[in-house]
DNA sequence: TTCGTCATGTAATGGGTTACATGATTAC
DNA sequence: GTAATCATGTAACCCATTACATGACGAA
């Protein structure tokens, strides 16, 4: 047993720390952005899971009192850069590979796939395949429940629930369209150009 | 002060019960399949709230050992049916009624709205017009965040960004149109024969 | 000088899941 | 008879929010 119920905080943090070292309250608005539309936390959350890390290892610390900045700007607030240390990129590592069903659900496909870019190609497609079966079961139930409960119902609880499955299906589309894309660039990896503007070159992947 | 933070949980349930009398399992899958596409919950939820619920006197129980039923067989399995009491109603009404900028938010307004047939016209479209201002300011922050870090940022921490960002640009035309429609039907009610193929009887509350 | 925001934390509280525990009924 | 699902609950735990508490810096 022992299956770590890892809680994906602890895994962005990790992920974002391993980009680039950082304070807390950086972190903070970092984090808010990153899983914005997933999820947000606030300090009461975050703080304790800094020390949590810390006290495992996993993070070091760094304090500034910005003595040693030449800066006159900001002079000596205390602040704590944190950075990975080898145990934490290990962990970090060990997180990325991590495919399992448990990885499919919203949280845990959210953060997963904002570090996508440090994710092996094959354990993408993985998460990415999962991820849609996942809707796809989802929408079975929902679409099954729907045509039963259908004629019984208010329109307005009809209407919530007709939005919800088109937002699935929606994402469902969209997944269609990354998997397609990771497929090609697995295919054929001679070159992939970042341009990424807008519309559809998804091969910049 | 005394701020209810309610739980949408007895919420949904006082609403659900003002339908119709259930039982708790049956009463688990209605609340799965209305709340569904926002949240799901479990047993070790929904029983501790009925007993709180029931020790608040908000909702009564019944108990079927169905003796009555044809089936000499065994003293039936218990079921326990629980109805809303007039105090029940009475706070149901309360809550429905409630249009607080707490309502905009993701839960609360799933909730209120699944129960918008119950609600007075002038709350829906208070609530409506929340939601939609809520989404806006949320749409804005993002927009901005993503326009300071956008060249910073690799391909998919953008891509789930851009889908997050479309995702509530969707959700805002449904407002949209959902206003439109509320509108419509405030100004004459006679009848607000429209388009929007099946959604469109909302005459009919 | 006052206000906003940077910056770090703690304590109380709440809401929820998981796993556990039990047993009846139905369909195969 | 056996598996699925109906049906009800409890206890341990986890994660997160809220409110509280502190303080320095930069700009108006």
């Amino acid at each position: 047993m022992g299956r770590n119920r890892t809680g994906m905080l602890e895994f962005a943090v990790l992920g974002l720390l391993h980009r680039t070292p950082m304070h807390g309250y950086e972190l903070s608005k970092q984090l808010n952005l990153l899983l914005g539309t997933f999820r947000a936390l606030s300090y009461g959350t975050l703080y304790p899971c800094l020390n949590k890390l810390y006290s495992e290892g996993l993070i070091a610390r760094e304090d500034y009192n910005a003595q040693a900045s030449a800066r006159p700007g900001r002079a000596g607030r205390s602040k704590i850069v944190y950075r990975l240390t080898a145990e934490g990129k290990e962990r970090l590592q060990d997180l990325l590979v991590e495919s399992g069903p448990g990885e499919w659900e919203d949280d845990e496909f959210g953060v997963h796939f904002a570090f996508f870019g440090q994710t092996r190609a094959d354990i993408r497609l993985r998460i990415l395949e999962g991820r849609r079966s996942r809707l796809e079961d989802r929408l079975e139930g929902v679409r099954a429940a729907l045509a039963r409960t259908a004629e019984r119902v208010d329109s307005y609880t009809l209407e919530l629930q007709r939005h919800g499955l088109e937002s699935v299906e929606r994402e469902v589309r969209w997944l269609n369209e990354l998997i397609a894309s990771e497929r090609r660039f697995q295919a054929g990896p001679q070159m992939a150009e970042s341009h990424t503007d807008r519309g559809s070159e998804k091969e910049s992947f």
